[in-house]
DNA sequence: ATCTGTGAAGCCGTTCACAGCG
DNA sequence: CGCTGTGAACGGCTTCACAGAT
């Protein structure tokens, strides 16, 4: 239904996949810093070692996009940039809203990462009467029964949920409900949401429960701090790639 | 209790895949949940629906556990929660450092979601002498000068780092040279460490950015659920040099 | 000569469907 | 019969290795 010019998509598709999508972020860091010491061209080899990677990965991810390379020269970073920010929707706006500020929702306000990324947050929201109009990083927070109006009003698309696990499938009801989509959840509980809502999950203990299964079967249990690290099966490192820098 | 102790990891092994590891958590959580709840049995189907997988995928994943199901009843509660704790090292108790004690190091510091796991923040250590000296949950903040003394007197065994960026890759070789195998990264930076020493990065802006991809192509931008929005594909935002930093 | 872009192969994880056991 | 446990089929992601462009 959308009638859409395909100019150099041609190749490019509409088919990214999702594991290289998890990955243009990450790219996109790396290019931002290259940028930053004036670096103007990067090979697959440069790039992929500050990102994390393999160069055969990257080249592969980067050719769902396009073909933006010169070959046997690398890639030029600004480009590269820019074609990462626009598929990945960057060069746009988005407006946040946090909803839950204790601790978690304070710093999540205040992380630079997001206004310098496109994404401007619009709302603080929390329901306690103690926290409600305080200042927290330049805003004032309101109360979540403004929720839905503050939604319609500030043109809201993706809503952070950062309050208590009780609370949360309550909050994400109501956001999807005033025609939130993309909702990205701390909370530590499943929600379910109609189909056409995209939920992310950010769960902290479960990142370190699965460190602690890693590092049991390293030695003989915590505490086992000695320097004599590296046996174990081959693949036990698998899911994270050393770089050298 | 529990019928026979007998070892049958004969079939379990030691090969229990990742993405499995990375679900065992969540299904513990709901179990959890269901044990609060009073509930002594549960089948497959209704536990996979509590953690937001299917039932086969489930199976699966308890099938390399070992066989604590009753075929035709389903798994007794407590017994898969003890046996699943055991499988992540939850049996134990973990030593945590945390790093940076800004906005969000305050968070990880009060966040419920740890020590219920068995992971005991033993230090929470900062580079500003303004938050040295802090009490934040019950601890006092200490200087980044003493973490090597810490992580040995203390016996840490996972650190999480929670500095800016700039810092972080630091810090990271401080703790691996002082016998940390296991490190969780918040900050946004890729860390290089040798091989054997575990990473895990959670990254709050990278999450966004996949929400946005997501929500970019649902239909016309941000904004989409007001009524005059909406209007043209997403490839409008012409080629310029739109790219923030 | 060099480095990208990509078929092809291999690996891993998910899903299916049913055998096996209570 | 009901539900678990699992071989087998399937699909997607990663890696290899080289064809192809500059």
């Amino acid at each position: 239904m959308t009638p859409r010019q395909n100019r150099n998509r041609d190749r490019a598709d509409r088919g990214i996949p999702e594991a290289t999508v998890a990955r243009l972020p990450v790219y996109l860091r790396a290019l931002h810093s290259l940028q930053e010491r004036g670096v103007a061209t990067v090979s697959s080899e440069e790039l992929a070692s500050a990102a994390g990677v393999n160069s055969a990965k990257l080249r592969k991810d980067l050719s769902h996009l396009g073909s933006y390379g010169t070959r046997g020269v690398g890639y030029e970073v600004e480009y590269l940039v820019y074609q990462i920010s626009r598929e990945l929707g960057l060069t746009q706006d988005w407006v946040v809203a946090i909803i839950g500020v204790g601790n978690l929702g304070r710093a999540l306000a205040g992380y630079g990462g997001f206004a310098s990324r496109g994404f401007r947050v619009a709302g603080l929201l929390d329901a306690d009467d103690a926290i409600v109009g305080q200042e927290i990083s330049g805003m004032t927070v309101e109360h979540i029964d403004r929720l839905e109006d503050l939604i319609a009003e500030r043109g809201v698309s993706i809503a952070v949920i950062a309050t208590p696990a009780a609370a949360a499938q309550g909050v994400c009801d109501r956001v999807v409900a005033a025609g939130v989509t993309s909702v990205l959840n701390f909370a530590p509980v499943v929600l379910s949401v109609p189909d056409g809502v995209d939920v992310r999950k950010v769960d902290l203990s479960i990142e370190l429960q699965i460190l602690a299964f890693h590092e049991q079967r390293k030695a003989g249990g915590p505490g086992d701090h000695d320097p004599r690290a590296g046996e174990g099966p081959p693949g036990t490192t698998q899911y994270v790639e050393a770089v050298q820098r």
